[in-house]
DNA sequence: CTAAATTCAGAACAAAAGTTTTAAATCTTA
DNA sequence: TAAGATTTAAAACTTTTGTTCTGAATTTAG
């Protein structure tokens, strides 16, 4: 802010939660991702190829200020000592995660399930899942229940259900319905009975209607 | 196998599944250990000190013998390179394990639920569960579910269901529940009413009983 | 028993990886 | 603008850690 120009200054107070720098967060990403993809963090120098960082002592600086602003923990030392902590300060583990993309009910719009895999734009909402589903089921995604019209088959409100996205269900299961003239989904269970299809839930039932529905996991 | 004593020949035929030897399962029980505590895998040393070894050669060696029987991977070079694998050979996650301890229907007694450390007999059944579960609610089991009275719930036959010891629950959650006169063990809706209990299936119910209640978890 | 294969030891080596030091560049702020 | 803090650089250093080599001990097989 050398010369000239008066205009633009920076107004924005340091509030409790402060930004991370561009740097450090594509750091913090990348620590994330590696250790998701490889089981083991990554080294001072991994990091310093990924990030396109000059110098080690440059990773190493940045390092010690995401522990002093409690992102993660560094054993001293040690190969690979960089533990990623959570939200809570707690340990992180490399069991896949799950994008939470919406939330469901009687009337939201799902937004369209993107494959994204933008590095920058990492801030979204995800969930730990255990590895056996993912590897059984593949892709996944994940809904927050809204209502609780589905009490009864032990899913509450603020639950997250780990959603397969699949086209056609069985009669019983429970699915992801997607109602194309009321332009909403709803979580609920699916039955065909001739040609049309009753979306029970707990407590009343609906139209006949057609639609592509999904197939659903649960989760407490 | 020197002089006399012609007795007491080993009989044993090489089969398909050859048993490892002592000091190489030793290392194979520390490596899972290890990992699930600390998020990164041992270095060669963490595993000659925690097995007693005298040299970090005699280590390389027996990992070498795990990586050819397909027990474990090695990134050439690479510190903690080391990566446990699944029956599969898939590389397996530091995402808590919980024991299967038993099968739960009508009519099946569960062993009494023990903490067992013991390092040596850790061949139980264990299912690997999402981090978030553990952290919310500590100490669980597993069951493996028998019957289909519960598919109306999403249980079938062959799920497993993943269980929170309590003693108590409220009305409509799912409950392991110990018969105390029959000696049995199911898997029900549970219902208080008035001094009697209902135990609710997905197609008959059952008459009033006092016992002792359990808290569960459900998994597809 | 003898020969071969397997396993273990000890030591040293080399590469990988954490750490430190010094200095320059950049951003902040008065 | 100028002082001070923050961030980046480059290089060297030290420790950690994977690897290798040689030989001995032990086990296995004929």
């Amino acid at each position: 802010m050398a010369l000239s120009s008066s205009g633009a200054l920076k107004l924005r107070v340091n509030m409790a939660a402060k930004k991370i720098p561009p740097r450090r967060q594509r750091i913090l990403n990348f620590l994330q991702e590696f250790y998701a993809d490889n089981g083991i963090p990554p080294t001072v120098r991994d990091i310093q190829r990924a990030c396109e960082i000059s110098s080690t002592s440059v990773v190493d600086y940045n390092l010690e200020k995401l522990r002093e602003a409690g992102y993660i923990n560094r054993r001293q030392d040690v190969a690979r000592g960089i533990e990623i902590l959570d939200q809570d300060g707690g340990p992180i583990s490399n069991a896949p995660r799950v994008h939470i993309i919406g939330t469901i009910a009687a009337g939201n719009p799902i937004p369209a399930l993107s494959t994204e895999d933008s590095e920058s734009s990492r801030e979204f909402d995800t969930v730990e899942v255990s590895p056996d589903l993912q590897r059984q089921h593949g892709q996944l995604f994940a809904l927050r229940v809204n209502g609780t019209s589905m009490v009864d088959a032990l899913i509450d409100d603020g639950d997250v259900v780990i959603v397969k996205p699949v086209t056609n269900a069985n009669n019983g299961e429970m699915v992801v319905a997607w109602l194309k003239e009321e332009n909403e989904a709803t979580l609920k269970k699916f039955y065909l009975e001739g040609s049309r299809v009753r979306l029970q839930p707990a407590n009343n039932s609906m139209a006949p209607i057609f639609c592509p529905a999904e197939n659903v996991e649960v989760r407490g």
